[in-house]
RNA sequence: GGGGAGGUUCCCGAGUGGUCAAAGGGAUCAGACUGUAAAUCUGCCGGCGAAGCCUUCGGAGGUUCAAAUCCUCCCCUCCCCA
């Protein structure tokens, strides 16, 4: 039983440190019927999950199916510090309403994925806003500067004499405070929480605690295939986006990220994953079908097995036959425009949305990515005739209806 | 406390009085090729119904016919010394 959990807690993992404690935990939970505490920490400012933040989540998962208490803790008192420092953006302060409101649309999200009532949501103000003075004085006690610097981040940029303020010091003390709040036994992250979790481990011994263990994920790759998904490199792929959004940046990665993919955002096991590689590599399998399989396999993780079906072939109705979607957002004529008689093209793009100036309408008219039922619209002076109706399309993918 | 370097359009980065809406690269976007893969090639890449004009080079003033470029003050970042 234990070993076969071990093997589904170990997939996708980077490390877990050290791995025969955490053989010793599960062991000691599963005889003494005891649930092991596991904790994830967000970050309250980014409430829009992606697929990257998945990885982590779908390992909370594996921890809940397993019947562990798992603790979303959500950083809201850091968040409401804010870090003036910032390595490269201001962090900006949050207010206690703003803080909630991301906490809801949090929920809204990883529910999703988690199992709603076996999932503890925590704020870490809760035990950090009654601190005092001595108390936080205490907690810088029981670290040091030298073991500080053996954080990569924080040595290269104290080598490269970038600034470090003092309270990017107390981020990782926070954070393993937090840790010693909720007793966990263990904490996940990605890799580049590697040192913080460490932190958490330390300073539970020194509350006299049984230190946790930490296991680390790997950060997903975004759509580019070079950097870590995230939201403001714009190569992620949002959970509350739509269905045939979501299976269409799945088919716009590269092949050589394929398998990361299947490996970390899928609970396909992983004998059907490497089965799925060998017949790639052996020319069976189109490596088109392969992704195609896993488009769906994600879609359906965040709607359902239809609803990935549906994308599926509205994706091909769009990109294979050349066709139409069947739904798409409708745009009808403001009746002040009504009057002129005449709707000039560069003015319909900006007014459904499709281009974001003059400017842009004109460019993506030059460059050929616009269409009205189906020809092309090569001159930018052209006017439609009111009434007129028809299925504008920008680009390979952008459609709006235009009614009258 | 003293001395020095710098802040340029989404990012990196050139530009030190007019020829600058600002080189070059990257990203995005659009087109070709494809499997919405990779690689490659092309175009575009501040705003204006596009003539010319307007707004941009940390902020505020000033010099000049003309300022990203010169001057003054301010804000911010970094380096060296103490």
């Amino acid at each position: 039983m234990i070993k076969n959990d071990i093997e589904m807690l170990k997939r996708g993992t980077e490390e877990i440190i050290p791995f025969d404690e955490f053989e010793k935990k599960l062991e000691r939970s599963e005889r003494e019927n005891k649930p092991l505490i596991v904790k994830a920490g967000f970050d309250p400012t980014a409430p829009d999950i992606h697929l990257g933040h998945t990885v982590l989540l779908r390992k909370m998962k594996h921890f809940q199916d397993m019947g562990h208490s798992v603790v979303f803790l959500i950083g809201d008192f850091t968040g409401m510090i804010g870090d003036p420092s910032g390595k490269s953006e201001t962090r900006k302060r949050l207010t206690r309403e703003e803080v909630l409101e991301n906490a809801e649309t949090y929920k809204k999200q990883f529910f999703k994925i988690l199992d709603k009532d076996k999932t503890i949501i925590e704020f870490n103000s809760r035990w950090c806003s009654i601190m005092n003075f001595s108390d936080v004085l205490e907690l810088t006690a029981k670290y040091n500067v030298a073991r500080m610097m053996e954080r990569d981040d924080f040595s290269n940029r104290f080598k490269n004499g970038k600034s470090i303020s003092i309270l990017e010091f107390m981020y990782p003390l926070i954070q393993g405070y937090d840790s010693v709040a909720l007793k966990a036994d263990v904490e996940l992250g990605g890799t580049d929480q590697k040192f913080n979790l460490l932190v958490g481990r330390d300073l539970q011994k020194e509350y006299g605690q049984e230190s946790q263990v930490i296991i680390t994920m790997p950060l997903l790759v975004g759509l580019d295939g070079i950097q870590k998904m995230s939201k403001s490199l714009n190569n992620y792929i949002g959970i509350d986006e739509p269905p045939q959004e979501i299976f269409g940046k799945v088919m716009s990665i590269s092949d050589r990220l394929m398998f990361n993919y299947y490996e970390l955002a899928t609970d396909i096991p992983m004998d059907e994953i490497k089965t799925i590689k060998k017949e790639m590599k052996s020319g069976k399998l189109h490596p088109r079908d392969a992704k195609v399989k896993l488009a769906k396999e994600i879609c359906a993780q965040f709607y359902s097995r239809e609803i990935a079906e549906k994308a599926e072939s509205e994706f091909n109705k769009i990109f294979v036959k050349k066709d139409e979607p069947d739904d798409m957002p409708e745009f009808r004529l403001p009746d002040k425009e009504k009057d002129n008689g005449k709707m000039w093209i560069i003015k319909l793009l900006v007014l459904c949305g499709m281009a974001k100036s003059n400017g842009e309408a004109r460019r993506l008219i030059k460059g050929g990515g616009v269409s009205f039922n189906g020809d092309r619209i090569v001159d930018e002076d052209h006017e439609f005739t009111i009434p007129f109706e028809g299925v504008l399309k920008v680009g390979k993918r952008r459609f709006v209806r235009i009614i009258k």
